[in-house]
DNA sequence: GGCATTTACGAAGGAGCCCATCATTAGTAG
DNA sequence: CTACTAATGATGGGCTCCTTCGTAAATGCC
């Protein structure tokens, strides 16, 4: 059925392997002696010592003090080298422009924010992620060549060369090479993504969906959308429209929202923005008129999410977006709609990662894609590792 | 994102991904000689003969005669040895049982039918199942125990343990716990899958969606169902319910075909199992009354489909069951509402297995499951090999 | 039939990677 | 200062792969 295709190959292969199993262990963990990742990785000591002292040669291992006051002689520690290099996550949104920066273990080390509005030119708008990037790299100190990767996010249908197909929320943004752009912008690998979907991946890297297989992210907000990881993979779709339930009419997602912020509850002098906030709240104050807007809206909601739910049969349902803050008085009626035509129904989270979900998302889509490169056994045998390790050590700018 | 997990290991492992390198490329293909074998591995000659030389110890690859004509020494030649283990697809059906028996490359053997109805008792229907397999050994000239795994297709949701969890096509076959029923039937693997799914396998493995990466099928038949291939692999979902969208009222799946079947244009007298056929073919005549039921068949079929073609976005769908000879006149309707909602439309293709499909899906679904557990990098070292090998070695009978 | 040509086989030598073992070293505890 | 602990570093051996070379078994031409 898929094709594992590990290959086989040459001795040099297996050491490669090795490596890899090695950098796996050591990501994201405190520095490890030599005992314990020989133990993790199934290596025997002297092997794994020899992986190390490859690792730390190629700048992607580095040693660190021992730690004091243990029985015996005090052990090496190596751990992976982090800062070795920086991607990006950008969150494009009608309203704003959120960047952060991480190292290679997905930590934030800068972030900042733009505010701009569904009018904004496009130019302005790209000036806009300009500045946020640029602003985070002079945050840390960096500049962009220390730039392995950028993702942006944006609300829109995102085809799979990272333009712009169609959105509604930002006004010419359809159309728009936005990879293209950001490519002349950064001198690095550039992704291009829909938000819902990094969200969606955010909150199964580090969020409430942490190890489930399949997962259904509901984006709940000014825009409804929706995300999609099927089987431990951020699922795009051909054309990178896995999850538009909203192009059916029939889901009446397009204009979901508007069933609450347009909802006749809403005293006029609300600005736009704070429409859906009132009526939430007064519904949860027991405002008869409110709670049949919120109804009117879950209903829509868990339309779509039962058409996606049933289709892919996914463990887990997570409610994010702005509105998920009403998580309390949305998430029954949710759950008992979908329990009404699930034979098992999903196990409904409410999303943790706030505002930053998009961002958080975009840059373990950039970590992830480098890793592909990396951990990729796609050609078999070329070794994709010498690549960054070459970059790092000679120029400092990789790729 | 996802864990590839080659997790590196010892010097046998590597002799043990060679191995299974040179399998998976001896598989299917006719007699390769060591040259050719060495090339398309890409290991060096001496050593793909070392591998041979393992792989014929252990029964996986036998040598067969040189062929003779050409230029030079004669290469000694190679191939798997596809009749070291056999398995059976069977097709419970609500009408019929349908069992199909291969070897491991999925050479169908022998094949079998038996007449039921959606009323025989579970007993009967059971023994209905134990006799089409039976005889398909004895045409085989098999017995149970030369078989490795056996696949049976239902009509049904399936659950994970392989239990019927409803079923609405077979009376009282909800509940029955299908894969411990054939268990003890059987002394081998067993497993159990929805039809429509193994259909949609089907087609991906040989049928007109090879080489696709996301495939919805649509089960058009007296029962309205769907199979997904996602990223090349073929969705379950956390309950094994992926793609039953007729649970949802909305989608009218449930009775779908009723439109058609139970269509005013039908003569008294027309047996139900034709009824469907003979609106088809008045569609086709020109009989208004009769386009226009199918008109309201194909937009509840595709209503359904677009759910899921918008949840999913495959580049292909293709168009089964009983209903699928009828494509000329279900197809372009189909289409045209497909294009209505989707940005990127996907491909439609018909299915061109026919009521094979079910059968062939259940033998490569069996095949798959076996590498699986050869190709499996799941344990990183322990061999899953010798297990096949010692059994078929030394009584036969494996696993 | 004999000889050149072609193609594959098989053996030998060498390199890389991994492992087990053991003496050694650098700490802590008393 | 000595005993104990735990990790280090070096040695030797085994496995898998590679390259190279001489040999073997066919065909095709004379």
């Amino acid at each position: 059925m898929s094709n594992p295709a590990p290959s086989g190959g040459d001795l040099s292969r297996l050491r490669q392997l090795n490596s890899l199993a090695a950098i796996r262990v050591l990501r994201g963990a405190e520095p490890l002696t030599l005992s314990v990742l020989a133990e993790r990785t199934g290596l025997s000591r002297p092997s794994t010592k020899d992986v190390m002292d490859e690792l730390v040669g190629l700048g992607w291992v580095e040693e660190v003090a021992p730690v004091a006051g243990t029985m015996g002689r005090p052990a090496r520690r190596y751990r992976f080298r982090a800062d070795g290099g920086h991607v990006v996550g950008v969150d494009i949104g009608a309203h704003k422009v959120l960047a952060a920066l991480a190292d290679l273990d997905g930590n934030i080390l800068a972030e900042t924010r733009h505010t701009v509005d569904p009018d904004t030119p496009t130019d302005a708008r790209l000036d806009a992620i300009d500045k946020a990037i640029a602003g985070c790299l002079s945050l840390a100190g960096l500049t962009r060549r220390d730039l392995w990767a950028v993702t942006a996010g944006t609300t829109g249908l995102v085809d799979p060369e990272g333009r712009v197909a169609l959105s509604t929320a930002i006004r010419n943004w359809s159309g728009v090479d936005l990879a293209g752009r950001l490519s002349e912008m950064f001198p690095c690998t550039v992704l291009v993504e829909n938000d819902s979907k990094l969200a969606a991946l955010a909150e199964w890297q580090r969020g409430v969906a942490q190890g489930a297989k399949d997962v259904l992210f509901l984006h709940a907000g000014r825009r409804t959308g929706a995300g999609l990881i099927v089987d431990g993979k951020l699922h795009r779709g051909f054309a990178g429209s896995a999850g538009e339930i909203s192009l059916l009419p029939l889901s009446r997602w397009a204009d979901g929202s508007a069933l609450l912020d347009g909802s006749p509850v809403v005293p006029t002098g609300i600005p736009p923005q704070d429409a859906a906030r009132y009526v939430l709240s007064a519904a949860r104050d027991g405002d008869p008129a409110a709670m049949e807007s919120v109804e009117r809206y879950v209903e829509v909601l868990a339309l779509g999410a039962a058409m996606m739910v049933l289709t892919v049969d996914p463990e887990l349902v997570i409610l994010g977006g702005s509105f998920s803050r009403a998580a309390d008085i949305l998430l029954p009626p949710l759950r008992r709609r979908l329990a009404e035509v699930c034979m098992r129904p999903p196990e409904l989270r409410v999303s943790t990662l706030g505002d930053e979900c998009v961002v958080l998302g975009g840059i373990g889509y950039a970590i992830h894609h480098l890793d592909g490169r990396l951990f990729g056994v796609e050609g078999g045998l070329p070794t994709p590792l010498p690549q960054h390790a070459d970059a790092m050590l000679t120029s400092g700018a990789p790729l």
